[in-house]
Parts: structure tokens; sequence; C-alpha cells
DNA sequence: CTATGTGCAAAGCGTTTGCGACGGT
DNA sequence: ACCGTCGCAAACGCTTTGCACATAG
């Protein structure tokens, strides 16, 4: 998968982007670029931080993987390309993915429809979870 | 308004804050803090950034105007406190609030019920507006 | 009068970039 | 051998912070 895509965009295939982008499509916990750095770092022990980020960018533009816009500080990243929501835990930030095909199928009020065109919609959620709910 | 919420708060009620809190309330473009630094300096000529920074993450604490979460590296804000959506130009960057009562209404999935304690849901579109459609 | 807020300048943080060395094709 | 990529270190942009003075209550 990552192959093709490479070959298409005309990056080449190396071991960094490689390793990268199996490690980010292994996660579900929407990693940073500098956590995705300490789990890799174990593996690659002179992978440098600077080619994470570059790789993250180049990999984005090519719709291979998604930054997730969370308003936080530092940037989160995932693989899953499938139409999906995001629930966020404002007090561990944890990330969720979840369907919502009810929103998929709704139809947007009018005066939108007449804004220009409209790329994707997603629902994003705010809370507090179980775990961070329970241990206060 | 402000005057209750900063008694309530124990906020003194600054010249500054007064200023940087009406012009962001009668601005519907939310701005940035460098945008309502430039707005401002032209009335109040000794204005820092630092203040604008110091005074929007008060107002924020206190929920007096909200932190719209882009993704960009630049922070974005608004005084508008009614339930509402975002609708954002991926060219221009323009943003625009809009109401969707079907969405409101709508029930999440059961899962997401029992995640935690859900503060608050909204959408977020993502698209080309005409302006930027038509000047290509 | 006292606690808070302000302006200034300097530091902080995540991220990006210029450069020479490296490696796939 | 060539061109893209990597690691290093230095720069960058936005935001935050320490300090001394000013100001609201």
């Amino acid at each position: 998968m990552l192959e093709q895509a490479c070959q298409q965009a005309g990056l080449k295939l190396t071991h960094q982007r490689l390793e990268i982008f199996s490690e980010l499509a292994a996660s579900t916990d929407h990693p940073s670029a500098e956590a995705l750095h300490r789990r890799l770092r174990q593996r690659m022990p002179t992978l440098s931080l600077d080619t994470i980020y570059r790789t993250l960018a180049s990999l984005e533009e090519n719709g291979l993987i998604t930054r997730v816009k969370t308003g936080e500080s530092q940037a989160r990243f995932e693989a899953e390309q499938r139409q999906h929501h995001h629930l966020v835990c404002e007090r561990c930030h944890e990330i969720i993915d979840f369907q919502w095909q009810t929103f998929d199928d709704s139809v947007l009020p009018d005066e939108i429809l007449q804004w220009g065109k409209i790329k994707n919609k997603n629902a994003i959620l705010h809370g507090v979870c179980k775990k961070c709910l329970d241990s206060v």
C-alpha cells in the first residue's frame, strides 16, 4: 500500500518512511511526532525527529496520513483514511475514533451548500473519559 | 456583560481588557491574536501583543471567549458563545459560523454515550469558498 | 494601599530549513 | 553516478514568562 503510493508520488521507499508509516498505521492513539520518535527510536536509534517531521509532512501531502486538528500545541497524526469522527478527552488528551452514520447521511443547511465546495464534514466531540472521571 | 463576568472572576476591568473583548465581540472573522493587535494598535498605540495573549487566555479561562481549534499554527478566537458550528476555507482560512439544528438534535451512537461525559459536540466542515473558487 | 495587570525583553516550545553526507535506483 | 533523503544544528514563528512599573478596587 505504502509502496504503490510512494511510487505514484515519486517518493523513494526508504526504511524510515516504511517504519514511520507502519508504526502510525499500527497505532490507534493518534501519536504526536515526538511520541512516534520515542517509539521508533527503540528499533532505530539513529532516527532523528526532523526526519519524522519531514516524513509526516510528505505522507500528509500525498494523502496517506492525516493531521488531526485538535487545537493543542502538538500536532497529532493518524493513518486511518476512512470517514470517521473524533472524540477528545480534555483531561488526558486521548483521541478516540468513531463512526456515525446518521451524521454522515444528514443534509447540510441550505446556506452552507451555497458557500462553495465542501470537501469534508466531521463531528468533533469534547468531554472527559471514564478513566479521568474515576481518577479524581 | 464583561463587567459582571470580570467581577465574578475577580478580574480587574481594565481599559485593555475592555477594548480587546469588545473588538473581538464586534468581529465576525475569528481573528488571531496578531490580527487583534493590528486592529487595536490604531486606537491604543502602546498596547502590546503580550497583553493580547494574556487577556485572551484569561478571558478564555473564564468562558467569555473561545479558542477556535483550526489546527493552523496561529490560534483564532471568537466571542460568540451560543452553540454553533464552523466552516473553514482551506484556501483563504476564512471561518464562517453557522447553525445546524438537525445536528444539534441528533443522537450520538451508543458506544459514545458510555465513553464518559460529553461536554460539547460540534461539526466542522472544510472546503473552498466561492471567492477562492472564482479567483483561480 | 495592595494585589493585579501591563509593557518590555528574553526565553520557550514545536516545527521547519540549509547544509553536507548517505543511499536507492 | 545521480537525485532524493537523512541527520545535525541552527533558525523560525507563535506563544509564554520574569521582572519592574503602573493602575484598579
